[in-house]
Formats: structure tokens, C-alpha cells, sequence
DNA sequence: CATGAATGAGAATTCATTCAT
DNA sequence: AATGAATGAATTCTCATTCAT
């Protein structure tokens, strides 16, 4: 186990290895909370346990959080479609491994997930390049298992089937978690087991059903 | 984009319009794109024709926008629970109605929706407290269809089901539409009428999955 | 006792008579309270329970109501001082006359008096203009009994003694009368009958000491 | 009206005055002449020679600002009570080192002064409370002597010969000191010392007078 | 690496006033 | 005589960023 406490710095007692992390971890958490113009970096820095000036130190600027946020979600995301592609299960093994990764992602990185899923504006340009060309590269990954597990080859159906998917999946992250704290739930590791479940039996009933809708045509 | 000339009334110079009305609109569009907190009220203003200090006139602030917006999504929400609940539906007619409306109402307030279902800042408490007495609303209204048409019982399946079903339903315009015109792309007619009957089908087929699931039990 | 019911006017229910005269009381207590620059003419509006746009109607703006708010302290202060010059006193009953006259005044209009003597806003030209006019109406007016009752020549000894005997005899409405509220203290008129006492007192005795002072000179 | 310039360190072009201080100075002249809400910050920091922003940065806000110049004068008052109390004095000398005390502060400190005594907004509740905990300090400290040297044990007594003596000492600087540039007299050390005199002599015998009424009842 | 003073632009809100009705 | 919508300027405060130390 990688031992954290050999990289204390004894003069400021700070941990010198996770400065940067910690300013992610912080931002994430409020972002998802508040949204990306709801958060100044004031709030994140004070989170975080440092000072203002660096988080332009580290990224840039406010601008360079989000980028860090959305890389990292992106990353996690094309491991999870390597690691479902290259065990090459079948049609229902498939499905189920994919969900549960991706359940377990949003546990694991739940305000990530939001922040990456729904927190861009819009109207940031430089922000919107680097969101087409993670999407690009999405595209790219995706196009084969839709069209071997489901008989998918046109592209307009991608942007139907690929977000209805995400949408399901992610609900629970995207709505019911982060108001956990203001509706006073709590939802324990029973609770996403069960979620796991309902997602993952939805999504084989309802991905067949679209198979033979999309056979039928 | 809103074109306010369209609206133009020659004799007194006025909106057809009302002023709050078009407030509202060009907030929706704006926070839809950029969230809440990344909008000021002098973009909102501007894009609405008048003056800044209207939005206080009007809406009491800023905040009173969201609520408007938030209050007006539930209203319509409310609107269609009733339709499909008075006309006593078979399962698969309800559905099939219910699914149609949510989506008719995405396309008609697309923003409307994708403001009040996700750029909710879950930090202001004025905003909290508005949304838990309007979910609680929701939650009764969606009790008793859940239990005849699908046997849930226990309220820990409704945080898993409801959500399922919106992000699902909403997946295009929570995660589409508001990039159509980063994407270069066109959601016409004809992609709707797929969306609706992909949608519509999904549901139906996942819906009995989880009926015979809970059933098991 | 004037019956103000004799005027209400039945059509809206107000009183017709006193609108002009509610947003001057109404000003007075919000302007004491807060200063000239610290309350704006929709509070005064609201309490004085009329439209906001009746302060341009009556006074031309919210400048007029502070300018009339002098011109009646003003008015009360020659009315005093005429009346103790016309009853040709004795100095001790002058002196006497004029303290209770003047803290009568305080406590018939502690507000009017305590606006008109410290809430004047002293970089508005168009007040000090007028706040110049009014003190040198009041210089030409004191000028005759200083010399008769106390022997006074030189202006500058005016500068001091006119000035003390202010501070002196209005240091309850300075001071305490406008925190009652705050300090939970009441005033009422054992207090005040108390208060003449003092006050008379104080300024008899102090003037005769002031009196040999100024002819061992 | 200070100059700015005669304090400028050539090196760095910053002010030897810290730029604390010189906030706190341009605003005790500003609010002293137009009222605490008459008064912009912006104002403000441009007599001050300093960024807007930096008001917050070092006050907190605009009220921060107002509970210094509070602070300060209240520290002087103290310093003040104390150096009479523990000198031991006669009635007599007391009262003259007190009253010349006194007059000191309110020409070192014009401006502070009659902010803190006069252009208090009773309507901001944190203000009220600073000030109702400078008061009971106050108040405190004037007990032992009032009895000593007065005879006075009624704490309404307090109420009436407090405030009097302060409008009496402070008359000049609420009332003329002021004004002096808009009614174009000039208030030197000879002034002062005979205002100092005038002010010591009325201040005995009044006091004097007072004796004799409270030890008569 | 880290700090904190400093900046200028922008945030939301409130201001006094005007005008058509 | 009275209303209320509308305006543009001014309000206080916070923003992200820079820079010298």
C-alpha cells in the first residue's frame, strides 16, 4: 500500500502529493451542488484547504477544474467500454457488466459524474471544443458494440438509444443523490444493490424490446 | 433562439408578450445552457428587451425566475398525472399515453424542463425548501398509480423507479438538445416521432421486466 | 380635540387632509432613524401608506421633504422665540420660559427636531443653500437678546454659546429619546418634568457663571 | 480635507498611512458631512485613494467601517475616563481636566467623533447591538463617578446629566465644526481655547447648580 | 510552493424619478 | 388625486486573476 504519510512536508504539515487532488475533490463536490457558475473558486480553495492563488497555480484558472473534472470522467468511461469490449461476453453478460460498472463508477465518482454529466456551460467555448472532441472520441468507441449487440448503423439512433441508457443509469446520481442530504435519505450499499438490480433487468428487457422494434423495420 | 421582433405590437411599441413572460423565457433559455448561477440578470434582461430592474419588479429577484420556472414545470407535470389518471387506462394505453405527454411536454418547454429538472442550485435554502414541499406534492399524486399499475409498495422502489423513468424520458433534453446547436445538428419532426416510439417502447418492455421482478419477490 | 374622522373621504376610505401631512411625519421618524441618505422615499411611501409617486406630486422630489421638514422646526423655533421676547421677562423667567418652551417643542416633534438639527446632508448644495438662509434669518433674530440678557457682542462668542445651550437643552432628543425604543427605556412625562428641571436649572447657573465671565472681560 | 499626497513613500508609491487608516479617515469626513447611508463606498475609497474591492477585504463590507470609527472613539472615551479617575482629583479639577479632555479628542477627532455619536443608523440591527454593548461599558465606568462627585444614585439621573454634558462639551462638533466650510468661518486654536473656557466655567457652575437641586430633595 | 494584498470587472439589487393612464 | 409600470443610474459586494514577496 503506497504510504501517503512519506511525502509530508514536516514544515507546513500539509500532504504535498494531494494539493491538486484535494482541489478537484473540493470543486467537484461543490459544482455538482451548485453548478459551475455557482461556485467561485474562493469557496473551492477554502474547501480544499488552500490558498486562492493556487488553483491558477495548478490549473489555470476555474476554467482548468472543470477540464480536469471532465478528463477524469472521460477517462474512467473509455476503461469501462475497453474493459466490457475485450472480455467479449455475450448479449445479456455484456449488458450486465456495463451497468454495473457504470453504477459503480457514479458511487465511486458521484459528483464527478454530475459535474462531467450536466454542469457545462454551454456557452464557454473553449469549454464546448473540448466537450466535442470527448464526444468525438465516444462516438468512435461506441459505434461498434451498438451495432454488434443491437443491430444499430444509423447514427441518429445513437443519440436516442446512447443518452436514454445514461439517463437510466445515472438517475440516481443525476437526481436522487445529490439531494440526499436536503430530502434526509440515506442510500446505503443495500440500497444501490437493489438499484443495481432494477437498472440492470430494465435495461435487458428494454434493450430487447428495441432490438426487435429496430429487426422489425 | 427567441425572437421578440416576431412579437411586436406597432401601436404602443409593445410586446405582445407580456414582459414577465418574456423574462421567463429568455431566463429558461439562458440558464438551461449556462445554469443558474452562470447567467446574470443583465443577460436574462437584455435578451428579454427590458430593463434590468423589471426582473426585481416582477420576480422579487433572481431567485424568484427559478422559482417561476420551477412552479411552472410542476404545474404541467401535475397536469398530465391527472390526464392519464381520469381516463382509467389498460397498462400498456397508460403508459404509452403518459410516456407521450412528458415527451410532448420536452419538446414544447424544453427548457422549462431541463431548468427545473437539473440546474437546481441544492445550496440556497429558499430554493430547497421550494422544492421539497413541490416533490412532496409529486410524491402523493405518484403513489397511487405506481401501486396499482406496477405493485410497488415500498418507498424506497418509488427513488429508484421515478427517477428511471425521467431520466429515460427526458434523456434527450437533459443531455441533447441543449447541445444541438454545438453539435451542428437538427431535432426535427421526424426524430421526435422515433424518439417518442423508442421511449414508448423501452418503458413498456422494461416496465414488465420489473414487474415480473417484483413480483418474484 | 380636532376630530380628523370629520374628514375622511368615504370613496377610498384616507383622509384627504393629512396625506401631505403623513408623508412628513412618516419621513421625519424614518429620516431620524436612519438619516436622510439611509431610507428612500419607498419606505416613507409605505408607511405613510400613499403611492410612491405622490413625493414628486406634493414635494417635487425627495429633497422637498427634508427642505419642509426644516422650514418647520424653523417656524417652531421663531414662534419661541417671539414669544419670549414680546413678554419683556426678567432673565431668570426668560431663561425659564425659553428652556420649556424649547423642550416642549422636543417633545411635541423629536423627530421633526432631531432631523432639522443633525440629518442634513451637507454636500447637497441646494439644502445648504437653504439651511444657510434659514440660520441667518436666526443669527438677526438672536442677536438682540444675547446682547440684552447676557451682555454678548462679539460673534464668535455666539458661535459657542448658541450652539451649547442647543446641545444642552435638545441632548434628550439627540441622544436618548431616538434609541428608547432599542435602550427599552420609556420616557414619559415624569421624566420629562424632571428632565425642564435639570435643564432650566443647569442653564440659569451656568449662564450666570458664562455672565461673569464674560463682563470680568 | 486630507491630502493624500503629503504621505506618499517615493520607493513604493504606496502611502506611509496604511491604507486601513486612510479608509477609516476618508470616511469618518464623508459620513460625518452626508450621513452613513449618504455615503458610498465608492466615494469612499476614491477619497481613500484605494480599490472598492479593498473596503471588503478589510472591513467586511461597508458596516465594518462604521463599527471601527465606533471602536475608536469608544477607546478614547475610556482612555479619557481613566486618566481622570485614577488621578485622584478635586471636583473641581475633575471636571476641568474631563471637559478639556474632551474638547481635545474632538479636535484630534472631528470627524470620528460626531460619526460615533451622531450618524448611528438605528435600523441596522448589528449596529444596534455594537452599540448597546459600547453603552453598557460605558455606563459602567460613569457610575462610581456620577455618585462620587454628583451624588447622583437614580440611574434615570444618568439619562439626563450624561447627554447633557455631552451636547454641551460636543456642541461645536456636532453642530458648527461641520458646517465651517459651507458657512465660511475658520475655528483656530484661539477659538478653541476660548470655547475650551466658556465650556469649563458653564460646565462648574451648572454643575454646581445641580448639586444643590439633587442634594435638596 | 505558498501567501495575501491588490485590481478592475461584474454580480444582484435598490434608488429617485417620470409618464401614461 | 392617484396609480403602477418603466427607466437608468447608483448602490454594496463578490468575482477570477495577478503579482510581489
Amino acid at each position: 500500500m503506497f504510504d501517503k504519510n512519506l511525502f509530508l512536508c514536516k514544515k507546513n504539515k500539509k500532504n504535498i502529493l494531494s494539493a491538486k487532488q484535494r482541489i478537484l475533490e473540493a470543486a467537484a463536490e461543490l459544482i455538482a451542488a451548485n453548478g459551475y457558475g455557482g461556485v467561485g473558486i474562493r469557496k473551492i480553495a477554502e474547501q480544499a484547504g488552500i490558498n486562492i492563488s493556487m488553483i491558477s497555480y495548478y490549473f489555470g484558472g476555474k476554467i482548468g477544474i472543470l477540464k480536469s473534472i471532465m478528463e477524469d470522467y472521460n477517462k474512467e468511461m473509455f476503461a469501462i467500454f475497453l474493459k466490457v469490449k475485450e472480455k467479449n461476453l455475450s448479449f445479456e453478460d455484456g449488458v450486465k457488466l456495463f451497468v454495473n460498472q457504470m453504477i459503480s463508477l457514479g458511487q465511486r465518482k458521484e459528483n464527478i459524474c454530475k459535474v462531467a454529466m450536466m454542469e457545462i456551460p454551454y456557452e464557454i467555448p473553449e469549454i464546448m471544443e473540448y466537450k466535442k472532441s470527448l464526444m468525438n472520441e465516444n462516438m468512435k468507441v461506441m459505434e461498434e458494440p451498438m451495432k454488434r449487440y443491437l443491430g444499430v448503423k444509423n447514427m441518429k439512433e445513437h443519440l436516442i438509444i446512447g443518452p436514454l441508457l445514461m439517463g437510466m443509469i445515472f438517475s440516481n446520481f443525476l437526481f436522487v443523490a445529490p439531494s440526499k442530504e436536503y430530502l434526509g435519505i440515506t442510500l446505503d450499499d443495500k440500497f444501490y444493490k437493489r438499484y443495481a438490480e432494477v437498472i440492470t433487468n430494465f435495461t435487458l428487457y428494454g434493450l430487447t424490446g428495441y432490438k426487435n422494434n429496430i429487426n422489425k423495420k
